[in-house]
DNA sequence: ATATATACTTCGTGATATGATGTATAGCGT
DNA sequence: ACGCTATACATCATATCACGAAGTATATAT
């Protein structure tokens, strides 16, 4: 798929994810697999980006002697998601008009 | 609208727009204005990008004392807009997920 | 005279995705 | 014992891109 498209929505993706349940780096990547292919770089960068945004919380445990960071979707993050809808709404206006033309 | 998400769809609705008949940047602009808000120098960048991609080819003409330099969609521009609609199916497959999770 | 519309150009900046590379442990097969 | 793969996160350098700001220049309306 085009890059810029997948731009719009990989943030959005991440937050969807861990909705309804926290999850860690490598598992979302393994959840996301048959929706969307991304690598780690780009998944931490989304990360420390969603956290920086306040749109999720990080809670680090050890899990088998293993580092293991859980994120955790906050309300704003919650407010994004739907903000996406709404923006798909518009974004259909537009493809209809690319198809249209 | 989100950034990214514009980002997604520029290309291919200035393409869109002068796939019909061809046109140039501020009637592009003028015409684009009810589906899509973009400035000039935005604009400019995409054309010169696509220009760039062979997606179109430009013919400078003078229209009452000024430049004008008209934009003719390619074969390439053409296939750009039929890949995009591709693309679509696969982001509506995202979509979807985003919706249900 | 002045403001607005038309029309294109260039520069600098900030945001972003991604590949490459690195660190470290657990478990499995030979 | 050794190597390989999976797990798990971190960092850096690079390339792409949209956009505001500012510039050049003409025609038309007030």
């Amino acid at each position: 798929m085009d890059a810029q498209l997948r731009r719009g929505v990989l943030d959005v993706c991440v937050l969807a994810t861990i909705k309804s349940e926290d999850s860690y780096g490598y598992k979302i990547i393994k959840d996301l697999r048959p929706i969307l292919e991304l690598s780690e770089s780009t998944l931490y960068t989304i990360l420390k980006r969603l956290e920086e945004g306040k749109m999720l919380v990080v809670r680090s445990t050890e899990f088998e002697g293993r580092l293991r960071k859980y994120y955790h979707i906050t309300e704003l993050g919650l407010k994004r998601i739907e903000d996406f809808k709404n923006e798909w709404k518009e974004l259909m206006g537009i493809y209809s008009f690319i198809e249209e033309v």
